[in-house]
DNA sequence: TCGTAACGATTACAGGTGTAGTCGAAGGGG
DNA sequence: CCCCTTCGACTACACCTGTAATCGTTACGA
Protein backbone atom coordinates (compact mmCIF):
# COMPACT_ATOMS: atom_id res chain seq x y z
CA UNK A 1 0.00 0.00 0.00
CA UNK A 2 0.70 3.52 0.25
CA UNK A 3 3.65 5.21 1.69
CA UNK A 4 3.37 7.65 4.74
CA UNK A 5 1.96 11.24 4.19
CA UNK A 6 3.86 13.66 6.02
CA UNK A 7 3.13 16.51 8.21
CA UNK A 8 3.95 18.99 5.22
CA UNK A 9 2.46 16.53 2.36
CA UNK A 10 -0.76 16.10 4.45
CA UNK A 11 -1.49 20.27 4.29
CA UNK A 12 -1.12 19.51 0.39
CA UNK A 13 -3.30 16.64 0.28
CA UNK A 14 -6.09 18.64 2.64
CA UNK A 15 -6.24 21.03 -0.55
CA UNK A 16 -6.60 18.00 -2.87
CA UNK A 17 -9.16 16.44 -1.00
CA UNK A 18 -11.60 19.71 -0.73
CA UNK A 19 -11.09 19.63 -4.63
CA UNK A 20 -9.50 17.99 -7.39
CA UNK A 21 -8.18 17.48 -10.08
CA UNK A 22 -5.80 20.83 -9.86
CA UNK A 23 -3.43 22.31 -11.12
CA UNK A 24 0.41 22.81 -9.48
CA UNK A 25 -0.63 26.72 -9.37
CA UNK A 26 -4.00 25.94 -7.84
CA UNK A 27 -3.10 23.79 -5.00
CA UNK A 28 -0.14 26.88 -4.26
CA UNK A 29 -2.87 29.32 -4.04
CA UNK A 30 -4.71 26.98 -1.88
CA UNK A 31 -2.71 26.22 0.35
CA UNK A 32 -3.15 27.53 3.85
CA UNK A 33 -1.36 31.06 3.67
CA UNK A 34 0.24 30.47 7.26
CA UNK A 35 2.24 28.05 5.83
CA UNK A 36 4.55 30.77 4.12
CA UNK A 37 5.78 28.33 1.77
CA UNK A 38 7.02 29.66 -1.88
CA UNK A 39 5.68 28.34 -5.07
CA UNK A 40 8.50 25.51 -5.49
CA UNK A 41 8.02 23.86 -1.89
CA UNK A 42 4.30 22.93 -2.66
CA UNK A 43 5.60 21.65 -6.49
CA UNK A 44 8.22 19.37 -4.73
CA UNK A 45 5.42 17.85 -2.28
CA UNK A 46 3.15 17.59 -4.77
CA UNK A 47 6.53 15.59 -6.26
CA UNK A 48 7.06 13.48 -3.03
CA UNK A 49 3.55 12.69 -3.05
CA UNK A 50 3.64 11.51 -6.53
CA UNK A 51 6.27 9.12 -6.20
CA UNK A 52 4.28 8.02 -3.13
CA UNK A 53 1.64 6.80 -5.32
CA UNK A 54 -0.54 9.18 -3.06
CA UNK A 55 -1.13 11.04 -5.68
CA UNK A 56 -1.36 10.87 -9.71
CA UNK A 57 -1.73 13.40 -12.45
CA UNK A 58 -3.08 13.69 -15.48
CA UNK A 59 -1.21 15.66 -18.65
CA UNK A 60 -3.41 18.76 -19.49
CA UNK A 61 -1.54 20.61 -21.93
CA UNK A 62 2.01 21.37 -21.00
CA UNK A 63 1.15 21.26 -17.18
CA UNK A 64 -0.29 18.22 -14.90
CA UNK A 65 -3.85 18.10 -13.08
CA UNK A 66 -3.16 16.63 -9.34
CA UNK A 67 -5.64 14.43 -8.13
CA UNK A 68 -5.61 12.47 -5.06
CA UNK A 69 -5.21 8.59 -4.66
CA UNK A 70 -6.19 7.90 -1.41
CA UNK A 71 -9.43 8.76 0.09
CA UNK A 72 -9.24 11.07 2.78
CA UNK A 73 -11.62 8.63 4.90
CA UNK A 74 -9.06 6.06 4.62
CA UNK A 75 -6.12 8.30 5.99
CA UNK A 76 -7.90 9.34 8.40
CA UNK A 77 -9.25 5.97 9.89
CA UNK A 78 -5.95 4.95 9.37
CA UNK A 79 -4.22 7.80 11.47
CA UNK A 80 -6.90 7.44 14.57
CA UNK A 81 -6.41 3.92 14.59
CA UNK A 82 -2.29 4.68 14.85
CA UNK A 83 -3.14 7.13 17.28
CA UNK A 84 -5.23 4.68 19.33
CA UNK A 85 -2.71 1.83 18.81
CA UNK A 86 -0.10 3.85 20.41
CA UNK A 87 -1.34 5.25 23.05
CA UNK A 88 -4.26 3.39 24.32
CA UNK A 89 -3.25 -0.09 23.12
CA UNK A 90 -6.05 0.35 20.65
CA UNK A 91 -9.36 1.24 22.81
CA UNK A 92 -11.42 3.69 22.04
CA UNK A 93 -12.63 4.62 25.53
CA UNK A 94 -9.57 5.24 27.34
CA UNK A 95 -9.15 7.81 24.24
CA UNK A 96 -12.41 9.46 25.47
CA UNK A 97 -12.17 9.23 29.27
CA UNK A 98 -9.05 10.95 28.95
CA UNK A 99 -9.86 13.52 27.16
CA UNK A 100 -12.76 14.26 29.19
CA UNK A 101 -10.73 14.07 32.13
CA UNK A 102 -8.92 16.76 30.92
CA UNK A 103 -11.58 18.92 29.83
CA UNK A 104 -10.91 18.89 25.99
CA UNK A 105 -15.07 17.27 26.24
CA UNK A 106 -17.57 20.46 26.32
CA UNK A 107 -20.79 19.22 26.93
CA UNK A 108 -22.08 19.49 23.76
CA UNK A 109 -19.66 16.89 22.76
CA UNK A 110 -20.92 14.70 25.12
CA UNK A 111 -24.66 15.12 23.75
CA UNK A 112 -23.32 14.58 20.50
CA UNK A 113 -21.73 11.29 21.03
CA UNK A 114 -24.76 10.05 22.95
CA UNK A 115 -26.75 10.46 20.31
CA UNK A 116 -24.50 9.17 18.07
CA UNK A 117 -23.63 5.96 19.91
CA UNK A 118 -27.51 5.52 20.23
CA UNK A 119 -28.29 5.80 16.53
CA UNK A 120 -25.13 3.21 16.24
CA UNK A 121 -27.13 0.84 18.51
CA UNK A 122 -30.41 0.35 16.40
CA UNK B 1 7.67 23.34 26.35
CA UNK B 2 9.58 20.34 25.76
CA UNK B 3 9.96 19.08 22.28
CA UNK B 4 8.28 16.71 20.42
CA UNK B 5 8.69 12.66 21.00
CA UNK B 6 9.53 10.98 17.95
CA UNK B 7 8.27 7.39 17.49
CA UNK B 8 11.59 5.36 18.82
CA UNK B 9 11.93 7.60 21.77
CA UNK B 10 7.83 6.76 22.80
CA UNK B 11 8.82 3.08 23.07
CA UNK B 12 11.50 4.24 25.60
CA UNK B 13 8.84 6.74 27.44
CA UNK B 14 6.51 3.65 27.64
CA UNK B 15 8.65 1.94 29.51
CA UNK B 16 9.80 5.00 31.74
CA UNK B 17 6.15 5.77 32.36
CA UNK B 18 5.36 2.22 33.55
CA UNK B 19 8.52 2.79 35.78
CA UNK B 20 11.26 4.70 36.58
CA UNK B 21 14.12 5.82 37.55
CA UNK B 22 15.61 2.75 35.81
CA UNK B 23 19.17 2.37 34.66
CA UNK B 24 19.95 2.32 31.12
CA UNK B 25 20.29 -1.40 31.26
CA UNK B 26 16.81 -1.86 33.08
CA UNK B 27 15.56 0.65 29.83
CA UNK B 28 16.84 -1.69 27.65
CA UNK B 29 16.00 -4.94 29.53
CA UNK B 30 12.31 -3.48 29.59
CA UNK B 31 12.19 -1.97 26.02
CA UNK B 32 9.68 -4.62 23.72
CA UNK B 33 12.00 -7.24 22.12
CA UNK B 34 10.46 -6.90 18.84
CA UNK B 35 12.05 -3.74 18.23
CA UNK B 36 15.18 -5.36 18.25
CA UNK B 37 17.27 -2.80 19.13
CA UNK B 38 20.69 -3.30 20.43
CA UNK B 39 21.59 -1.57 23.74
CA UNK B 40 23.62 1.42 22.08
CA UNK B 41 20.17 2.34 20.19
CA UNK B 42 18.34 2.59 23.47
CA UNK B 43 21.30 4.60 25.09
CA UNK B 44 21.39 7.05 21.89
CA UNK B 45 17.34 7.57 22.44
CA UNK B 46 17.99 8.44 26.28
CA UNK B 47 20.00 10.58 25.53
CA UNK B 48 18.07 12.78 23.08
CA UNK B 49 15.18 12.56 25.35
CA UNK B 50 17.62 13.81 27.95
CA UNK B 51 18.57 16.79 25.45
CA UNK B 52 15.14 17.61 24.48
CA UNK B 53 14.33 18.10 28.31
CA UNK B 54 11.42 15.18 28.15
CA UNK B 55 13.37 12.79 30.51
CA UNK B 56 16.10 13.51 33.29
CA UNK B 57 18.57 11.57 34.86
CA UNK B 58 20.46 11.56 38.56
CA UNK B 59 23.85 10.41 39.31
CA UNK B 60 23.98 6.84 41.15
CA UNK B 61 27.30 5.96 41.44
CA UNK B 62 29.30 5.50 38.17
CA UNK B 63 25.43 5.62 36.05
CA UNK B 64 22.12 7.34 35.83
CA UNK B 65 18.59 6.60 36.51
CA UNK B 66 16.45 7.98 34.01
CA UNK B 67 13.10 9.42 34.37
CA UNK B 68 10.30 10.97 32.82
CA UNK B 69 10.03 14.59 33.21
CA UNK B 70 6.39 14.68 31.01
CA UNK B 71 3.50 12.64 32.44
CA UNK B 72 2.09 10.21 30.32
CA UNK B 73 -1.26 11.76 30.51
CA UNK B 74 -0.15 15.10 29.46
CA UNK B 75 1.91 13.41 26.58
CA UNK B 76 -1.43 11.05 25.30
CA UNK B 77 -4.26 14.69 25.56
CA UNK B 78 -1.44 16.51 23.66
CA UNK B 79 -0.92 13.61 20.97
CA UNK B 80 -5.06 13.14 20.65
CA UNK B 81 -5.70 16.75 20.34
CA UNK B 82 -3.06 17.10 17.81
CA UNK B 83 -4.80 14.53 15.88
CA UNK B 84 -8.27 15.47 16.45
CA UNK B 85 -6.65 19.64 15.21
CA UNK B 86 -5.35 18.13 12.01
CA UNK B 87 -7.86 15.42 11.28
CA UNK B 88 -11.13 16.89 12.39
CA UNK B 89 -10.76 20.31 13.11
CA UNK B 90 -10.90 19.97 17.06
CA UNK B 91 -13.35 17.78 17.23
CA UNK B 92 -13.82 14.63 19.09
CA UNK B 93 -17.38 14.01 17.72
CA UNK B 94 -16.20 13.03 14.37
CA UNK B 95 -13.41 10.91 15.21
CA UNK B 96 -15.74 8.84 17.33
CA UNK B 97 -18.23 8.85 14.20
CA UNK B 98 -15.83 7.89 11.45
CA UNK B 99 -14.20 4.96 13.71
CA UNK B 100 -17.68 3.84 14.28
CA UNK B 101 -18.40 4.01 10.21
CA UNK B 102 -15.58 1.45 10.12
CA UNK B 103 -16.28 -0.80 12.07
CA UNK B 104 -13.71 0.07 14.67
CA UNK B 105 -15.80 0.14 17.62
CA UNK B 106 -17.24 -2.50 19.26
CA UNK B 107 -20.58 -3.38 20.94
CA UNK B 108 -18.68 -2.92 23.80
CA UNK B 109 -16.86 0.22 23.34
CA UNK B 110 -20.26 1.68 22.71
CA UNK B 111 -21.70 0.56 25.88
CA UNK B 112 -18.40 2.10 27.82
CA UNK B 113 -17.99 5.28 26.32
CA UNK B 114 -21.74 5.76 27.14
CA UNK B 115 -21.40 4.48 30.96
CA UNK B 116 -18.32 7.00 31.20
CA UNK B 117 -20.67 9.81 29.50
CA UNK B 118 -23.46 9.55 31.95
CA UNK B 119 -20.66 9.58 34.71
CA UNK B 120 -19.32 12.75 33.28
CA UNK B 121 -23.23 14.49 33.28
CA UNK B 122 -23.50 14.23 36.84
C1' DT C 1 47.61 -4.98 40.07
C1' DC C 2 46.00 -5.81 35.49
C1' DG C 3 42.86 -6.92 32.16
C1' DT C 4 38.20 -6.67 31.10
C1' DA C 5 33.54 -5.62 31.28
C1' DA C 6 30.33 -1.98 31.86
C1' DC C 7 29.12 2.97 31.38
C1' DG C 8 28.26 7.23 29.37
C1' DA C 9 29.92 10.33 25.52
C1' DT C 10 30.96 11.01 20.94
C1' DT C 11 30.72 9.97 16.21
C1' DA C 12 28.54 7.80 12.03
C1' DC C 13 25.61 7.39 8.45
C1' DA C 14 21.62 6.58 5.44
C1' DG C 15 16.99 7.91 4.68
C1' DG C 16 13.06 11.21 5.47
C1' DT C 17 11.43 16.01 5.83
C1' DG C 18 11.03 21.06 5.42
C1' DT C 19 12.13 24.41 2.56
C1' DA C 20 13.83 26.12 -1.32
C1' DG C 21 16.91 27.42 -5.80
C1' DT C 22 18.26 26.40 -10.54
C1' DC C 23 17.80 24.51 -15.20
C1' DG C 24 15.94 23.45 -19.60
C1' DA C 25 11.93 23.41 -22.52
C1' DA C 26 8.01 25.52 -24.19
C1' DG C 27 4.51 28.85 -25.10
C1' DG C 28 2.70 33.66 -25.48
C1' DG C 29 3.23 38.71 -26.34
C1' DG C 30 5.31 42.11 -28.96
C1' DC D 1 11.17 35.59 -34.63
C1' DC D 2 12.85 36.60 -30.00
C1' DC D 3 12.49 37.45 -25.09
C1' DC D 4 10.20 36.62 -20.88
C1' DT D 5 7.32 33.94 -18.17
C1' DT D 6 5.79 29.50 -16.71
C1' DC D 7 6.14 24.56 -16.04
C1' DG D 8 7.94 20.54 -14.43
C1' DA D 9 12.47 18.21 -13.29
C1' DC D 10 16.48 18.14 -10.85
C1' DT D 11 19.49 19.59 -7.24
C1' DA D 12 20.50 21.47 -2.56
C1' DC D 13 20.99 21.43 2.09
C1' DA D 14 20.24 21.42 7.03
C1' DC D 15 17.90 19.01 10.53
C1' DC D 16 15.51 14.95 12.41
C1' DT D 17 15.25 9.96 12.99
C1' DG D 18 16.51 5.14 13.25
C1' DT D 19 20.08 2.45 14.11
C1' DA D 20 24.31 1.65 15.57
C1' DA D 21 29.92 1.47 16.38
C1' DT D 22 33.75 3.34 18.73
C1' DC D 23 36.22 5.76 22.48
C1' DG D 24 37.73 6.91 27.05
C1' DT D 25 37.10 5.95 31.80
C1' DT D 26 36.36 3.34 35.74
C1' DA D 27 35.31 -0.37 38.90
C1' DC D 28 35.55 -5.24 39.80
C1' DG D 29 37.19 -9.98 39.61
C1' DA D 30 41.29 -12.83 39.29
Amino acid sequence: MSERISDAEHAVMEVLWERSPLTAQEVVERVPAERGWSANTVKTLLGRLLAKNIIAHEEEGRRYRYRPLVARADYVVGESRRLMERLFGGRLTPLVAHLAERDAITDQDIAEIEALLKELKQ
